[in-house]
DNA sequence: GTATAATGTTGGTTATATTCAACATTTATG
DNA sequence: CATAAATGTTGAATATAACCAACATTATAC
């Protein structure tokens, strides 16, 4: 049985098109800067074939490795804003009034389930 | 001998801080939602318990799994933007003129190593 | 306050991500 | 065009990420 979760054997394509357009645009960000795959791959502190696969936006490949990527590119910042709540208006308005600490139902609880 | 990467053990304490931050959002997302961890996971197709590591920000975790939890929550879309070449100011800089397919270095290229 | 649901924790299993060596291919320099 | 560097590819080894069951803890609903 696989051990891989269903995610990782088949990704929505909104996802894999996202890991594709990073990997390429880290790939540019080093050309620009001539680093070679090597050399980026030495700053992070992962193999060169761990950042050839990032590049090729490899889904599999653990998420510090990509961010060590952009990170000894200068390019960590935009990931701040990745899901701020304070931007998050659709999560705002479901929430409106409660702060849980967890997803509570109870049976009466219908729940629009959106 | 560990086959773990130099930053997965140890990342840098900016990436750290992405990542916890990451973690939070998502579960913050997920509460508003009134969602369960195991209802984001089954969306998501992975465990519970990788959904829980994801939002506590651990390192090794795929970045699919992260991808997936975004684009599960309908937060995909900021990603779009990282590492963006237009963006990439610093980068612009540095490229000037080529466009290589690689960063071929000759001995005799000093190279400022920024 | 109590019952129940949600989440956290632990230990064990298994497929696989990372690593590396060696070779092939592609690209850029002079 | 020729040469050397950069990158791609393959196969093998090994630590571990993902998974699950069972139990503990925490938080919510009534």
């Amino acid at each position: 049985m696989s051990k891989l979760s269903k995610i990782s054997k088949c990704p929505p394509a909104a996802v894999e098109q996202i890991l594709t357009l990073l990997g390429w645009n880290i790939r540019t960000a080093r050309l620009r800067r001539k680093m070679r795959i090597e050399d980026l791959a030495q700053r992070v502190g992962v193999s060169r074939f761990v950042m050839s696969d990032i590049e090729k936006g490899k889904p599999t490949t653990a998420i510090v490795s990509y961010l060590g990527a952009l990170w000894a590119l200068g390019l960590l910042d935009g990931m701040q804003k990745i899901a701020d709540p304070d931007l998050d208006t659709e999560g705002k308005i479901l929430e409106k009034f409660r702060t849980p600490k967890t997803a509570a139902k109870r049976k009466k609880d219908l729940d629009n389930d959106f």
